[in-house]
RNA sequence: GGGCGGUUAGCUCAGUUGGUCAGAGCACCUGCCUUACAAGCAGGGGGUCCCCGGUUCGAGCCCGGGACCGCCCACCA
């Protein structure tokens, strides 16, 4: 349908259509050439293959589009670097899941038909997400999506765990672990997230195996008795100094446990006697390693009392257990107290289990090596961090670095490349040993372990590949807050030590969008919003007041309004904003719709295009144009989306289409008209086009002089110097100002909204702008000899209305009034300040001077507001 | 327990180095179908810039204290 039957911008009809114009044209995969230092690079956060799209992706992806897109028109080879997560647990659960529904289970059918089945069940589903990409306008290179399972990607990790291992860094150690009993896998610390629970407290009596006395502990976890090997108190500690050495009798159990000293305990809180339980406590764990006390374990890794717990205990859960071993002790009057008591206690990220520590083998990778050259590029600022605030976290993160428990008890991931034969052999390298009798280690890595290698490992590394050489290091990774050590801070190091360099140049951590009630966004609390329906129109979820659907707003509304919301903080939902981002790609469509009618079919197949000024406005809308490019180079280089969009907007609306259309309305319309107004729309979309792709690409098409090539294709003009224009910014600011001044006037003076008023325009400042101030204002200026009847103040003069019968004098009269009333307030304020020593002697000249010329200004004003009155 | 951020119009938020800084969008009120757009246009009302001190000729902005709200990190039983 040509753009001259429709009235307004229908998403759902263009987007469809838009999204093969580009996938066909190839844009979206460069071809390998030039180097990293030429091109332009970015790389996913790759979302797990089990993923939908959430508002997360949705502002990521507006972001990393708009930057790829800004590039990719400025003339940069742009790759995007796309794929997926194979996401261990998450995966794994899903496959699970299923296979339950099946009545099947993963021990039952084994580990290779499981993964087998997994990667069935990706196959059917993984691609989803990729789709939805595509659904935002994303230019993702969907001809080389990668997954952190294939085959190239295998190879790069096992490779980087055998350098590692060879270099003594990954190592395998029986070592106190957050074990998740709801993954059944051991987690690292980042993956655990503490929350405030209601537990009881209990004191238990200890006493001391001579009998001459007792001391008393607290815990909250007292089934972990069982496995006490010694109480601890601080040595300076002047009530307990005489029984360090000493020992006690463990009740229950009768077990003798030293009584020993460390300055962990602290004598101002609980008793100040710690019972020591380093089998299933990290703080225990350490103290009984400094101590060389047995490390027991009570616990298994299914969670249950284990047989070491004693006959009466084994086999039981641990909540069970607890209320048992409380029973027990009260049996036999060594429970002292009991009361309500509120703490945290870790959790599992992932399956929501309370964590157990437990004592257990694994890998474990040590990131000290690697966290000092880390920390050393930021601070060196060959990777830049914005915000700012976040290097702080970075840096403390950094600095304070642990070991990382490296190891997953799942079979969805990158199996371990070690082997062990009988009890001592082991062999880690990329391939199995020679020989018989070698067996895999049945434990997958971290998905983290993976992800770190993300920006080189999905270039081809470990080969020298041409796609390293062009895109690596990638410029920008753009994440949310919450895996920057996860995940940022770990390729970091990764790159460093592996591919040679950084990852990427800026890390731009983006704002998390919450709930319009302020909530996170969360499926389960049914916070969470659709990107994908506010596209495409839908039920409000229930925290909206309001009920009924969203309108299909369409994705550039939907990439306009996230980019709009984002900020440097957590910010608040705001529909809104997607509101005015359709608003805006509506305006767009209708004022090139009114151009190309306005210059008619011929100017169009004419074809040309370009800045030829013959008028003021003319000149001031092409010296507006450059500075808001300007702006928005500048916007994208301090990665502020929300003021680039915000500047699109306040352009399109405040000044092209509110005065220069207006303006040009009144002209004839000649060959240079013609070819400046098509130039200025042609720059405007193209400028417009990274926020919003796709109403500006099919706009693209119906304005002459471009090449064939698509927008997304095509170039963004640097900003034009000569182009700029302060004369005619004056003169069209004081046109602007002058015309809402006399409608303002015109409104209150009860006017008619359509009535022409006669008028004389006694200024100067308006030789070039005379017409279009009478034709806006609605003035007839003809009535030279007339008695003038008001007068309105503009920048310059006056407008002196004549008498007519289309005003109310008194109206007129009363506003006049309550401006010199106004005026006289101000002449006040700035007379007061300049009659002030102080401010005169003190504050910088041109401050001082700035504010006589106000008061001169605002004097000349009053005599002629006076004058008229009078 | 440490660290960071926030509090500005009814709502969601901008406000660079202290001096047209009291703003935008939405909502609200008034008037307009002025033939690009009623998903539009023009005009308007509306704020103790969280509170208390301080610095300064001058504070939304700087300093001190406080209140409330978020977030991150953390091994007090």
């Amino acid at each position: 349908m040509s753009l001259q039957d429709r009235s307004r911008f229908e998403p759902a009809e263009v987007e469809p259509r838009i999204t093969e114009a580009w996938m066909a044209s190839g844009l979206v995969h460069p071809a390998p050439e030039g180097t990293a230092a030429e091109n332009f690079s970015i790389a996913i956060p790759p979302p797990n293959v089990t993923g939908a799209l959430h508002m997360g992706h949705a502002l990521n992806g507006s972001i990393q589009d708009t930057l790829a897109r800004w590039h990719r028109m400025h003339d940069k080879r742009t790759k995007w670097i796309l794929g997926t997560d194979h996401a261990g647990i998450a995966t794994q659960t899903q496959v699970e899941k299923l296979l339950k529904s099946e009545g099947s289970g993963r021990e039952e059918i084994g580990r290779a038909a499981f993964t087998e089945r997994v990667w069935e069940w990706r196959a059917q589903y993984g691609g989803t997400i990729v789709e939805q990409f595509k659904r935002l306008g994303a230019t993702c290179d969907f001809e080389a999506e990668r997954f952190t399972l294939d085959e190239g990607y295998v190879k790069a990790v096992l490779e980087v765990f055998v350098r590692l291992y060879d270099k003594g860094y990954i190592y395998r150690d029986n070592y106190m672990v957050n074990w998740d009993p709801g993954s059944g896998s051991a987690i690292s610390d980042l993956e655990v997230e503490e929350r405030e629970v209601v537990d009881a407290l209990f004191e238990i009596a200890y006493p001391l195996s001579d009998g001459s006395g007792e001391v008393v502990v607290a815990t909250v976890r007292p089934e972990t008795m069982l496995a006490d090997t010694a109480v601890a108190v601080n040595p300076s500690d002047e009530r307990y100094t005489h029984l360090i050495g000493k020992t006690v009798t463990l009740p229950l159990v009768g077990r003798e446990l030293p009584i020993i000293a460390d300055d962990y305990v602290k004598t101002d809180f609980g008793t100040g006697c710690l019972k020591i339980t380093p089998g299933h406590d990290p703080n225990d764990f350490e103290i009984g390693r400094r101590h060389g006390l047995d490390e027991l374990s009570v616990i298994g890794e299914d969670g249950l009392m284990n047989a070491e717990s004693g006959p009466e205990y084994a086999g039981l859960s641990v909540v069970d257990a607890r209320a048992k071993v409380v029973e027990a002790l009260r049996g036999v009057g060594q429970l002292r107290s009991e009361e309500p008591y509120t703490h945290t206690v870790p959790f599992s990220h992932r399956s929501g289990s309370r964590i157990e520590p437990l004592i257990s083998l694994q890998w474990f990778m040590r990131m000290d090596e690697l966290a000092a050259p880390a920390l050393q590029v930021v601070r060196d600022g060959r990777v830049r961090i914005h915000p700012e605030s976040q290097r702080r976290r970075y840096d403390d993160w950094l600095s304070n670095i642990r070991p990382w428990c490296v190891s997953r008890q799942l079979w969805w991931g990158h199996q371990i490349p070690v082997w062990y034969r009988g009890d001592d052999e082991v062999y880690c390298g990329t391939t199995a040993p020679e020989g018989d009798g070698w067996e895999r280690d049945p434990d997958v890595l971290d998905t983290w372990f993976s992800s770190a290698l993300w920006p080189f490992a999905t270039l081809g590394w470990p080969d020298s590949t041409p796609e390293l050489e062009a895109f690596y290091p990638t410029d920008v990774l753009s994440t949310a807050r919450d895996i920057l050590f996860l995940w940022v801070a770990r390729m970091v190091m990764m790159g460093l030590e592996f591919a040679g360099d950084v990852p990427f140049t800026d890390v731009y951590v983006h704002s998390v969008i919450q709930a319009p009630d302020g909530r996170r966004m969360s499926k389960s609390l049914g916070t969470g919003i659709d990107p994908l329906v506010l596209i495409e129109g839908g039920p409000r979820p229930p925290v909206f007041k309001e009920g009924g659907d969203f309108p299909a707003y369409g994705a550039d509304a939907v990439r306009f309004g996230l980019l709009a919301m984002s900020s440097t903080q957590d910010v608040k939902f705001n529909e809104e904003k997607i509101a005015q981002g359709q608003a805006l790609g509506n305006k767009l469509f209708n004022a090139t719709r009114f151009a190309l009618l306005k210059v008619g079919d011929d100017a169009v197949a004419a074809g040309r295009v370009g800045p030829t000024p013959t008028t003021v406005e003319d000149r001031w809308i092409l010296s507006r144009l450059q500075a808001v490019k300007a702006e928005a180079a500048q916007r994208i280089a301090e990665f502020d989306f929300s003021k680039l969009s915000l500047a699109l907007y306040d352009f399109v609306y405040g000044e092209l289409c509110d005065w220069y259309l207006e303006l040009i309305k009144g002209r004839e319309v000649d060959a240079d008209l013609a070819s400046t107004l098509l130039h200025v729309l042609r720059e405007t979309i193209a400028l417009v086009h990274p926020v919003m792709p796709f109403v500006t690409e099919d706009l693209w098409a119906e304005l002459p002089g471009h090449d064939g090539r698509l927008l997304a294709q095509s170039e963004i003009a640097p900003v034009d110097d000569a182009l700029t224009d302060p004369e005619a910014e004056a003169a069209i600011a004081a046109l602007i100002e002058a015309v809402t001044t006399v409608r303002s006037w015109r409104n209150e003076a009860g006017v008619a909204a359509g009535a022409f008023l006669d008028a004389r325009v006694e200024a100067s400042g308006y030789d070039a702008t005379l017409p279009v101030l009478a034709r806006l204002a609605r003035l007839t200026l003809d009535g030279e000899d007339a008695a003038t009847a008001a007068q309105i103040v503009i920048p310059g003069g006056t407008v002196n209305v004549l008498a007519s019968g289309a005003f109310d004098p008194a109206e007129a009269a009363r506003k006049a009034q309550g401006q010199i009333e106004k005026l006289r307030g101000e002449i006040k304020r700035a007379g007061g300040k300049l009659g002030n020593a102080g401010f005169v002697d003190k504050a910088p000249p041109a401050v001082v001077q700035q504010e006589r010329d106000k008061l001169a200004r605002l004097e000349a004003e009053l005599a002629r507001l006076e004058g008229a009155a009078s």
